[in-house]
DNA sequence: TTAGGGTTAG
C-alpha cells in the first residue's frame, strides 16, 4: 500500500499515463479504501479499463446516491464499446429507477435484448425491479410471465414490487402460490412478505407467516426475527413484538432499534429510553439508526435532558454527518422548545435536505417564532423545491400569527404549485383558516375533502371549539364516529376543550367517560386540565379540588391554575389561597399566577393582602415577564402594539379615539369595571386611569385604518381582559363593526354589542 | 439480482 501511495505522488503528478496492472490496482485501492474521488482520477487516466472496474466505480456512485454519474459512466462505456455484463445492467437499471428515468430504462431493456441477454434471469430480475420502482406494474408482470427460468429472486422481486406499489395482497397471493407449488422459499421471501404486511397493515397475515416460520425453521434466523418483531411493532401489537424480542436467542442492534422505535412511535418514551439503556448495558453499541429512534422518543415527550446526553454521544462518535441523526436532533430540540439548540445544530450541518428545512420551519412555527418560520420558508424556496410537508409546516406559522393575508398567499402558492391534493396540507389549510378566524371557509374546505381522516375531523372540532361553537363541535365529533373513525386522545382534547369554551359541563363529563370506558384511552394532563377548567368555570370549585386530589397522575401548575382562575370568577378567596400554594410551589417563577391571586384579593377589597403579595413579588427577582402584545394585519403588514405603547405613528389618533369612546360609554351608562383591572397583568401596577391594554390599541387602529364594513381582526398573546372585552362589545355596537379578537385561549366575535363567548373565556 | 431497524405533518 505504501509503495502505491509513493508511486501516486511521484508518477501521477508528473502526468504519467497508466495503462497496466499498476493503474488498475491503484484505482481499486482508492475506491475500496473509500476515496472514490482519487480512485476516479486514476481510473480516468487508464485506457481500456476492464468492465470490472467500470462496474466497481458505477456501483460506488450508486451507493452514495450519485445516480447521474453512474448513468453517465454507463453511457461512456457503451460509447467506448466496453462490453457490459449483467452486473453493469443491474447497476444502471437501479440508478435509472432511482432517477425515475423510465424512457432510458426502457431503451436499456431494448439494448440488452439486442445483445442477447434475454436468457439471463439475473438481468430480467433487475428489469422487473426497475419497472416496479417506476410504478410500471404491468410491464413488470409481463416480463415475469414471459420468463422461462424464474428463480427465487424473480418471485421475491414480484412480491416486493407489488407491496411497493400498494398491492401487497397480490404479492401475498404469489407467496401462497410459491408455497402451494412447493417452490423453494428463502429467507428473503419471508422478510419481503413481512414487510408487505407492514405496508398494508395486515397483522393477521403477519401472524400466519409467523406460524409458518415456526414450522419451517426460519424463526431461528436473526434477520427474520428482526423483521417479524418490527412488523408487530409497526402494526401496533407491541406485546407480540416484545415476546419475539424476549425469545430471540441472538439480538443485534437492529433488534433493539426496532423495539425502541416501536415504543417511540407509540409514545411510550420512557419504555424506549429503558430499552436504550438496556441495550447499552448488554454491550450493544448504538448506531445511527438507534440514535435516531431514541431522539424521536425524547422528542415525543419533550425529554430534553436525555436528548442532550444523546447529543453528547453523537459528538463523541462523530455521527453528526448523518442527515437522519442531525434532522432527528433538530427535531428533538424543537419539540423540547429549545430552538436555540436546534438552530445551532442546523447551522453546523454541512449538507441539508428537505427534512432539515421542514423541521426548522415547523419548529419555528410551533415555538411561537412565526416570523422566523416565514423568513426561512422564503429562503428555502430560493434554493430547493418544497414539498407538501413544507406547506403543512409553514401554515401553522400563519395560524399562530392569525395572519390571514399571509395564509391566503400561501394557500394560493399551494394551489398554483399542486400541493393541494396532499391530505396533510388540506388539514393544515383548514386549521389555518379556523385559527385566522374564518371558520366558514374552514368548513367549506373541510366539506370538500372526500375522504376525511382523523386529523381533518380533529382540526374542525378544535376550530369549532375555539370559536365557542360547542354544539357544532360535538356534532362533528359524533359525525366522525359515525363515519367509522375512532377518536384518539387528541380528538378528545379538542371536544373537551370545545365543551369548556361553551360551558357544556354534562357533555364534557360524558366525553370524558366515553374516552376512559368506551375507548379505553387513559386521560393525560390535558384531559384532566379540561375537566378542571370545566368544573371551575361552572362554579363547582370544591368538586374540582377533589377531582384534582383524585388524579392518578401528578397535576401540574396549569391544572391548579385553572382552578385558581375559577376561584377568581366565583370570588372564592379562601380556596384561592389554598390553591395558590400548590401553584406557587409548582411554578414559583411564573408572574401570571401572582397577578391572578392579587386580583382575587383586590376584587374582594382585601388591600392588605394585595400589598403583602406585591411586597413578596417585589422581593423576588427573576420572575417571568409576560409582556402583553396584540397585533392586527393591515394590507399584509402586521402592526404590533404593546401595553401602554405609544410608539406607533398613529398613537395620538388612537388615544383620542379611545378617549372619545370611553366618554361615550360613560354617557350611555356603561360602568367601567375598574375592579377587573386593578392589577395590570403586564406591569403589576395599580390601574388608576384607563386600561391601556394592547388589544384596545390594536382594535382602535383597526377602526381608523380599515374601510367601514370590513371586519377587524385582532390577535393577542395573552387572555383578553374584562375591561377590553367590555370596550370591544361597545365598539362593535357604536362603530357598527364586526370585531374578531383571538386571544391566547379562544376567539371572541363581537357584533352589535354582544360577544360569541357568552362569558366563557 | 430480491431482503431487516431511523428524521419532518393535528
Amino acid at each position: 500500500m505504501q509503495v502505491l501511495y509513493d508511486s501516486k505522488s511521484s508518477r501521477l503528478d508528473s502526468g504519467t499515463y497508466f495503462d497496466g496492472v499498476l493503474g488498475s490496482k491503484l484505482a481499486f485501492m482508492y475506491v475500496t479504501c473509500g476515496d472514490l474521488k482519487e480512485g476516479r482520477r486514476v481510473f480516468d487516466t487508464i485506457a481500456n479499463e476492464k468492465v470490472f472496474m467500470w462496474n466497481l466505480i458505477m456501483n460506488e456512485y450508486s451507493k452514495m446516491g450519485n445516480f447521474k454519474e453512474s448513468v453517465y459512466l454507463f453511457k461512456k462505456m457503451i460509447k467506448l464499446r466496453v462490453e457490459a455484463d449483467s452486473y453493469t445492467f443491474s447497476c444502471v437499471l437501479k440508478c435509472l429507477a432511482a432517477l425515475g428515468s423510465i424512457k432510458e430504462g426502457a431503451s436499456v431493456h431494448g439494448y440488452l435484448l439486442k445483445l442477447g441477454f434475454g436468457c439471463y434471469s439475473t438481468v430480467f430480475n433487475s428489469l422487473i425491479a426497475f419497472y416496479f420502482k417506476c410504478g410500471k406494474v404491468k410491464n413488470a408482470c409481463k416480463l415475469f410471465d414471459e420468463m422461462n427460468d424464474r428463480d427465487v429472486v424473480s418471485w421475491n422481486s414480484m412480491i416486493s414490487g407489488y407491496a411497493a406499489n400498494g398491492l401487497a395482497e397480490k404479492g401475498f397471493e404469489m407467496f401462497i402460490e410459491m408455497l402451494n407449488s412447493n417452490f423453494y422459499v428463502d429467507l428473503a421471501s419471508m422478510i419481503i412478505v413481512l414487510s408487505g404486511c407492514v405496508n398494508c397493515g395486515d397483522l393477521e397475515f403477519g401472524r400466519t407467516v409467523h406460524t409458518f416460520a415456526m414450522k419451517s425453521g426460519f424463526s431461528r434466523e436473526i434477520a427474520f426475527n428482526n423483521t417479524l418483531l418490527d412488523m408487530y411493532a409497526k402494526c401496533g401489537d407491541l406485546d407480540s413484538a416484545l415476546r419475539v424480542f424476549e425469545k430471540m436467542g441472538e439480538r443485534s442492534v437492529v433488534s433493539w432499534t426496532s423495539m425502541i422505535a416501536g415504543y417511540a412511535r407509540k409514545g411510550v418514551s420512557d419504555g424506549a429510553i429503558r430499552l436504550f439503556r438496556g441495550m447499552e448495558r448488554e454491550g450493544v453499541k448504538p448506531d445511527v439508526f438507534s440514535i435516531t429512534s431514541i431522539l424521536h422518543a425524547c422528542a415525543r415527550d419533550g425529554i430534553l435532558e436525555t436528548g442532550k446526553d444523546v447529543h453528547g454521544y453523537i459528538k463523541e462518535n462523530d455521527m453528526q454527518s448523518n442527515l437522519f441523526v442531525s434532522n432527528a436532533l433538530m427535531d428533538m430540540y424543537a419539540k423540547c422548545g429549545s430552538m436555540e439548540d436546534a438552530e445551532s445544530v442546523y447551522s453546523e450541518m454541512p449538507m441539508k435536505d428537505i427534512v432539515s428545512w421542514n423541521t426548522m420551519i415547523g419548529g419555528y412555527s410551533k415555538n411561537c417564532f412565526p416570523n422566523e418560520a416565514l423568513n426561512l420558508f422564503v429562503a428555502m424556496i430560493q434554493v430547493l423545491e418544497p414539498n407538501g410537508i413544507t406547506m403543512a409546516c409553514i401554515l401553522p406559522a400563519c395560524a399562530s400569527l392569525a395572519a390571514l393575508e399571509r395564509g391566503r398567499e400561501i394557500h394560493g402558492y399551494i394551489l398554483r404549485n399542486g400541493y393541494s391534493s396532499d391530505k396533510h396540507v388540506l388539514n393544515a389549510i383548514i386549521d389555518m383558516y379556523a385559527k385566522c378566524g374564518v371558520l366558514v371557509l374552514a368548513r367549506l374546505l373541510f366539506d370538500m375533502i372526500s375522504i376525511k381522516d382523523i386529523y381533518s375531523w380533529t382540526v374542525m372540532i378544535a376550530g369549532y371549539g375555539m370559536h365557542g361553537f360547542g354544539s357544532e363541535a360535538i356534532a362533528a365529533f359524533n359525525d366522525m364516529r359515525r363515519a367509522g373513525i375512532e377518536p384518539d386522545e387528541v380528538s378528545f382534547i379538542s371536544v373537551l376543550y370545545a365543551c369548556v369554551h361553551s360551558g357544556l359541563v354534562d357533555e364534557g363529563w360524558r366525553f370524558f367517560n366515553i374516552m376512559r370506558y368506551e375507548c379505553k384511552i387513559e386521560p393525560k394532563l390535558e384531559h384532566y386540565g379540561c375537566m378542571v377548567d370545566l368544573l371551575s368555570r361552572s362554579g363547582n370549585l370544591s368538586k374540582a379540588y377533589r377531582f384534582i386530589e383524585m388524579m392518578p397522575i401528578a397535576p401540574d401548575a396549569t391544572i391548579w391554575g385553572a382552578l385558581l382562575r375559577g376561584c377568581r370568577i366565583h370570588h372564592d378567596v379562601k380556596l384561592a389561597e389554598k390553591v395558590a400554594e400548590h401553584v406557587f410551589m409548582l411554578e414559583p417563577e411564573n408572574k401570571g399566577y401572582y397577578v391572578l391571586l392579587a386580583n382575587i384579593y383586590a376584587e374582594a377589597e382585601k388591600w392588605e393582602e394585595v400589598k403583602n403579595l406585591r411586597d413578596k413579588i417585589g422581593r423576588r427577582r427573576g420572575l417571568k415577564k409576560n409582556q402583553g402584545c396584540s397585533w392586527i394585519e393591515i394590507k399584509g403588514k402586521v402592526n404590533i402594539f404593546t401595553t401602554g405603547g405609544n410608539s406607533h405613528p398613529q398613537a395620538k389618533k388612537i388615544e383620542s379615539l379611545l378617549k372619545k369612546l370611553r366618554l361615550k360609554m360613560e354617557e350611555e351608562g356603561y360602568f367601567l369595571k375598574i375592579r377587573y383591572a386593578l392589577i395590570n397583568t403586564d406591569e403589576m401596577e395599580q390601574e388608576v386611569s384607563l386600561c391601556g391594554h394592547s388589544e384596545k390599541l390594536a382594535m382602535a387602529f383597526g377602526i381608523l385604518s380599515l374601510p367601514p364594513g370590513k371586519t377587524i381582526r385582532v390577535t393577542k398573546n395573552l387572555k383578553v381582559c374584562s375591561d377590553c372585552h367590555e370596550m370591544a362589545n361597545f365598539m362593535s355596537k357604536t362603530a357598527g363593526r364586526e370585531i374578531v379578537l383571538r386571544d391566547s385561549n379562544r376567539f371572541h366575535h363581537f357584533k352589535d354589542g354582544h360577544c360569541s363567548c357568552r362569558g366563557f373565556w
